[in-house]
DNA sequence: TGGAAAGGCTAATGCTCAGTAGCCTTGATA
DNA sequence: TATCAAGGCTACTGAGCATTAGCCTTTCCA
């Protein structure tokens, strides 16, 4: 099953209660990791004591994994709708890292315990997310591949300028802040550009951007 | 006190089985994190019961602050050495980040360690260790900042270059493997040529290097 | 209006963990 | 050879944790 066959099935609903657990839990986990996050506190947070959460949640791993799994089905989605019917690679290559990009800026705490956190997960859970993951890999590995297999990208290693594209959307969302000084925008636009030179894709003006 | 200025100093000694619990802990951390490793667990790496561990090492606290600041300082000293003597800023771009990079894949546990358990420190101990990294950002703005003074460098934002720089290294403490197929002088070239073309200095041949 | 479901609560359970107490063996030294 | 420090060990302590049991209130519909 592909990311983007996943989107079209129904994802599981919830209720206003159990959106609100779910956020709660994602921003302690973020804060202060999974194995430091009591249900006491995920209960606090929602105004709740910790053992009231059961009557909302299995447990607290499947909260994790429900958090985990759902960002990497929307990453998936993202990534879709951002190369659908982009014919030329290097578009598709500059599109599918600002997407990327700015999945790890709107989505930042997602993206962040979903890649951190991935060893706190049960081995049935892991095995789901390591798919997810995997899978979203290759197919920014595609794309790459295509720009080398038609001479218009030239890099020593597809693998090595994969990673480094990958790598830098997990940067983003270690240190993005919304009220920060460098603006979503700014960081897509720059990272889009990014990626084509580090392809090796000729006539890209400016390089990092404009000087400013 | 500056890195360089640290290195100076003479480094805490260590008996062979202070350094074997260390290096123990350290695979574990790595492997599992902080709060999902035992003292059972890294007593039994080194074949001795969780509460010998005590006659050697004060807390488990105290060996993750160890080994985090340990790092840190010895990232500082590869730095100064890597850019010691060398003027042109380009070249020193470039030698930093090589560094940089080399680091975080001879010592990826570590690096990796490092990065990802700040929030595990108690307050002294994160202070200590969040006061050395940045000044090493500062290190690599100074360098970035430098070249776009002298217009060597043409960048969109100093900051946002840097942290790109420093997030590739994270990215390679996470996924470099000896036994993998990207070999270490392969990784560290390229990431300095990327480099050298993320900040826009004209006149890089091949930009993420030679098809292959 | 009555009864059941939803969703709180407190108390309890059973486990795990870091760290301490106190004992024993070994090996070097005086 | 007597002593003592180093460095093991087991048993224990005290705390914290996820989860369960069982109870109570509110709400909603038949």
């Amino acid at each position: 099953m592909s990311g983007s066959d996943r989107a079209l099935l129904a994802r599981p609903q919830l209720t206003p209660r159990g959106r609100a657990i779910r956020a709660a839990a994602l921003t302690l986990f973020a804060e202060r990791g999974y194995e430091a996050t009591t249900t006491t506190e995920i209960g606090a947070a929602v105004g709740i004591r910790g053992p009231s959460l059961y009557k909302h949640v299995s447990s607290k791993q499947d909260l994790l994994a429900a958090i985990m799994l759902e960002v990497m089905d929307d990453l998936h989605d993202v990534h879709a709708l951002a190369v659908a019917g982009v014919d030329d690679v290097a578009d598709r290559l500059r599109r599918a890292v600002e997407a990327h990009v700015r999945f790890h800026t709107r989505r930042r705490l997602e993206a962040f315990v979903g890649n951190r956190e991935i060893r706190s997960l049960n081995e049935a859970n892991r095995a789901a997310v390591v798919d997810r993951r995997s899978s979203y890999e290759r197919l920014f590995r595609g794309i790459v591949e295509e720009g080398v297999a038609a001479s218009r990208f030239h890099v020593a290693s597809v693998k090595l300028a994969s990673y480094a594209l990958l790598d830098l959307g997990m940067g983003v969302a270690a240190w993005y802040r919304e009220d920060g000084d460098l603006s979503e925008d700014e960081i897509v636009y720059t990272y889009g550009r990014f990626a084509l030179t580090l392809v090796g894709v000729a006539g890209v003006a400016g390089v990092a951007g404009v000087a400013g």
